[in-house]
RNA sequence: GCCGACUUAGCUCAGUGGUAGAGCACUCGCUUCACACGCGAUAGGUCACAAGUUCAAAUCUUGUAGUCGGCACCA
């Protein structure tokens, strides 16, 4: 078979997505298993006519990988995709390319025309991140995508309302709210960002006493507003003013009489301890003048511009320019005390960011009370959802709940849910789920819709059930029984209160049960100096880019790779050293490809054991009455061509030691998946693969591999390398579906055979394969300490090598010093220690019988001395030895410290202190033995 | 103002009450028949600082400094 020498992701990226998908293995109805365990997740709807970010493709990346590993592991998996309409953000979209094509406003062409165009613009675009889903490797299935307006998405999304309604939990109020003058739309307090202004000021004016020469000087950022003041409120227990409380303010500009009021919210300390009290533009104003029965004047329109209510002499003006002029006024007449640099923290519209103006408005709200106990109980009661990590996001979530304030959902956009709310000519208003049924309730069809759509958030809210069917109308299906809740949601930290805790609460509320068992809160990737990607910055990754550059499959492992939960900064280093692996993983098969003639993948070149176990179980109990198990004949009988060669009698130490350590890899690769712990999962397989197959198991067996003489024990190691890569691939599956796949297909010996039970009869995938759990009875903890001993001759050979500087032609005979048993371990693994060290012959002794030009060294196991005639600079090896006795010397005095402190030797767990004898004894006898090769070398 | 996180090798980051780890970069040596996106061998850290708890602290507690984040307030 011709393999190209570099992996090229672009080829296996193109060739498999399709297949999985055509072959339905992302739908759960591949699961075969009816008593299968289901599992689910549901996407974070992405915008739908968004693009793909690093935010996405890292939260994507550790959903598919769980969805994968769990669908290996047999569980009926269903990965649950689709997008989101994204009211405020699509709509500016549209209208901006409105403006563009047509030079028009969405008003000029009316709502439904407009409306009309978003959808177009939805069908064009709205592709692009599904695209972008497919290339990133995601099993998701495609048959049951959503859009959250969808005709049932948004039948559930006016049951709700309706409910919510009915019984009080939804209300229309007249509030002050964060308004966004350029969106020209209300923002819930989650869609508003607190940022620093460039040159605060703060302005205190001079408002006359009637009557008297006294002014009182009050304090304000906004100047303008004085315009909309109804009164001065000063704190009751300030003395200055004590005696001004009652008394009536000539409000300047507006010939206005405003009075001074006394109330508790105004501290003393603070300004001139006398505030304007503008009630209709800010929220604190407004339960001021709510308590003093004060008016509401609006001095503004929506557009931040100032009204009539302003004067004629400002109506009209921007809200900047009118501050502008005010003080100007201010000045004129004398009444402009002083004006202070001050620091001050504005909110901003998060999407364009315009400095928020508040303003009294009717909107629709949800009562948050009710809801937010349902959450709050779950958690007290069940400590669900689980985040990941914990700390600190259970609390972060646990304390926004419990100061909760009610949220604002109406939205003076036409792209969305339009609030099935309507009005009869009186301005009744009727809640119902359809225009039918308003009218109906109304008595007439003389009705006008609400004109507002609702917070995109509000049908996020419902994402996790009405994804799976339910509408209100439906509340039971298949889907929601089987699927719901779901295992666990994987998201960013910021939307834990804008859609984590909503979803908690409605599920609740609708279904009665959880949305999610778990909650993983992944970390924010920065650019590489640590900063924020933003699009303003100019520094954003785009994930496409690195996919192009690096694979996809290289890009996954580097997301996955960071720390679960912290934020890290990307570095293109990290995916190179991944794309290196990946091709470490190609090559690696390439090789046991190039040598794979005469073998298969079979796996019970694994586990004879459990082969025998399960030939039992082929052929029935009847025959293995008759049947000596340990008869040796037994397998011969049973099968022919593994008795052939039968592989558990010729394991090598290499081939145990492989074993073992595959076993005790996939068992911890499990376990760090089980808890989220991504990067430990990854750093595993890494290790694992790198260092123990490739660099050692290939090497150790690569003579026997690639033997010229055919016969059924070259075979056999070649089928048992394949077998091992194979397993290897399917742990790396979920992490790297193309790679693996591209690899396992060309694997001999591959078929549905290698399937999970659940899949038995799908076309043959490693998607599909059983996911190894790893067998504990196969570690096995002698193996691995004798290969130690091994490794860690040919290591100190190798060093003597290199630092004595033999060339590599030159093939010295090693000396080993050992005990007996040791002895038997090195001769059995000779052809490999010479291989390996480049050794030219084997000496086994009970002690070292050397001549003085020799190099040595020492391992937990061994004495090793290289006899370098004429090669050896004494003065070097000197040195070299004194340094390895130096670093023993130290270990050992921190070790007999610890050991005499009789607090440590009476207190500490017995088998610590035995431990560290042990080790202190390790050390006494390698460092005796530098000692006198010190002493020979003299 | 309240809450919280972080500070470990040159860089980016793991780690955890019991002998300090990885990747990259650096140094030295290798065209060794899978891979130079490679192989082999080194070097590099009083785990921010201080005090405390403990037989034992990078790990727990407290304080200090620096970095960053969330929430609230801001006349």
């Amino acid at each position: 078979m011709e393999i190209a020498k570099t992996y090229n992701p672009k080829e296996a990226e193109s060739a498999h997505y399709q297949k999985w998908e055509a072959a339905g293995c992302f739908a759960p109805e591949i699961n075969e298993n009816a008593e299968a365990e289901p599992y689910s997740i549901v996407i974070p709807p992405p915008n739908v006519t968004g693009n793909l970010h690093m935010g996405h493709a890292l939260q994507h990346t550790l959903m598919d990988t769980l969805v994968r590993w769990k669908r290996m592991q047999g569980y009926r998996t269903l990965f649950i995709v689709g997008t989101d309409h994204a009211g405020i953000s699509t709509q500016l979209m549209v209208t901006r390319q409105l403006r563009k094509d047509e030079n028009k406003s969405p008003t000029d062409i009316g709502r439904e025309s407009f409306i009309q165009k978003v959808w177009e613009w939805k069908e064009k675009y709205g592709g692009e991140i599904t695209r972008q889903i497919r290339r990133e490797g995601l099993s998701v299935d495609w048959s049951r995508e959503r859009f959250t307006m969808d005709e049932s998405l948004s039948r559930a999304v006016r049951e709700v309302f309706v409910r919510l309604y009915e019984e009080g939990n939804i209300y229309r109020g007249n509030r002050i709210v964060n308004w966004c003058p350029k969106d020209k739309t209300v923002l819930s307090d989650l869609e508003v960002k607190e940022e620093k202004a460039k040159d605060g000021k703060l302005y205190y004016l001079q408002y006359p006493l009637k009557d008297s020469d006294r002014k009182i000087t009050v304090a304000t950022t906004r100047p303008e507003t004085m315009l909309g003041d109804t009164a001065v409120a000063v704190n009751p227990e300030d003395e200055r003013y004590r005696a001004l409380v009652g008394q009536t303010l000539e409000l300047p500009l507006t010939g206005r009489e405003i009075p001074v009021v006394a109330d508790e919210y105004v501290e003393s300390e603070f300004g001139t301890g006398a505030v304007k009290i503008t009630p209709a533009h800010d929220p604190n104003d407004y339960e001021l003048g709510l308590r003093h029965d004060l008016p509401q004047i609006n001095v503004m329109n929506k557009d931040a511009t100032m009204n009539e209510n302003a004067g004629a002499e400002f109506a009209g003006l921007d809200r900047y320019e009118a501050r502008q002029r005010v003080v100007e006024k201010f000045e004129e007449l004398g009444l402009l005390e002083k004006i202070e640099d001050y620091d001050v923290t504005l909110p901003h519209c998060e999407r364009c960011k315009t400095v928020i103006e508040p303003l009294l408005s009717e909107q629709w709200f949800v009562k948050m009370d009710d809801l937010r106990d349902l959450a709050l109980d779950l958690m007290r009661r069940e400590k669900a959802p689980r985040f990941f990590p914990e700390v600190p996001y259970e609390k972060v979530y646990t304390t926004w709940l419990e100061n909760l304030k009610d949220w604002t959902i109406s939205r003076q956009l036409w792209w969305g849910h339009q609030i099935p709310a309507w009005y009869n000519d009186a301005g009744d208003v009727f809640v119902a789920r359809t225009a039918e049924e308003a009218a109906e309730k109304a008595g007439t069809n003389d009705l006008v819709q609400d004109e507002d759509v609702l917070d995109t958030w509000f049908s996020s809210a419902l994402w996790s059930f009405s994804t799976l069917g339910w509408n209100g109308e439906v509340t039971e299906t298949e889907d929601l029984k089987t699927f719901h809740p779901t295992d666990v949601l994987v998201t960013g930290r910021d939307i834990i209160f804008l859609w984590v805790s909503r979803m908690v609460m409605t599920s609740l509320k609708f279904l009665g049960e959880k949305p999610f068992k778990d909650v993983i809160i992944h970390g924010t990737v920065l650019d590489k100096n640590g900063q924020r990607m933003s699009k303003t910055k100019m520094n954003g990754i785009d994930p496409l880019d690195v996919f192009e550059k690096f694979g996809v499959d290289a890009t996954r492992m580097t997301l996955a790779g960071s720390a679960t939960g912290v934020d890290f900064a990307w570095r293109d280093e990290k995916v190179e050293s991944f794309r290196n692996f990946a091709n470490k993983i190609w090559n690696a098969t390439r090789f046991c490809l190039m040598n794979s003639e005469g073998a298969e993948v079979d796996y019970f070149y694994l586990n004879p054991q459990a082969e025998t176990t399960e030939i039992i179980e082929t052929i029935g109990d009847e025959l293995v009455d008759d049947i000596d198990e340990e008869d040796e004949e037994f397998l011969d009988k049973v099968v022919p061509e593994f008795a052939k060669d039968n592989p558990k009698e010729n394991l090598s130490l290499a081939d145990k030691w492989i074993v073992s350590r595959l076993n005790r890899t996939a068992l911890d690769v499990n376990k760090s998946l089980g808890k989220y712990e991504f990067h430990t999962a990854v750093s595993l397989l890494y290790h694992f693969f790198w260092d123990d197959f490739c660099d050692w198991y290939i090497e150790l067996v690569k003579d026997e591999i690639t033997s010229e003489t055919v016969n059924t024990s070259r075979d056999a190691a070649r089928s048992r390398i394949l077998t091992i890569l194979e397993q290897a691939l399917r742990l790396l599956h979920p992490f790297m579906p193309y790679l693996t796949e591209e690899l396992w297909q060309k694997l001999p010996g591959t078929s549905r055979e290698l399937h999970n039970a659940a899949y038995a009869s799908a076309e043959a995938t490693i998607m599909l394969a059983d996911y190894p759990a790893g067998d504990a009875s196969l570690i096995d903890e002698r193996a691995e300490s004798e290969m130690q001993a091994v490794i860690d001759v040919i290591s100190k050979v190798r060093n003597i090598r290199a630092e004595m500087q033999i060339k590599p032609s030159d093939k010295p005979t090693v000396h080993i010093a050992a005990t007996a048993d040791a002895q038997k371990i090195f001769a059995q693994n000779e052809a490999q220690i010479l291989k390996l060290a480049r050794a030219g012959g084997l000496v086994l002794a009970e002690t070292l019988d050397v001549p003085k030009a020799s190099a040595k060294a020492v391992t937990a196991a061994a004495e090793i001395a290289l006899p370098l005639e004429g090669l050896i600079d004494f003065e070097k090896e000197t040195a070299r030895l004194e340094n390895q006795l130096g670093k023993l010397e130290k270990e050992h005095e921190q070790l007999q410290k610890q050991l005499s402190n009789a607090n440590f030797v009476e207190r500490a767990p017995t088998e610590k202190v035995q431990g560290i004898r042990d080790r202190v004894a390790e050390i006494d006898a390698q460092a005796s033995a530098l000692r006198q090769n010190l002493e020979a070398l003299r």
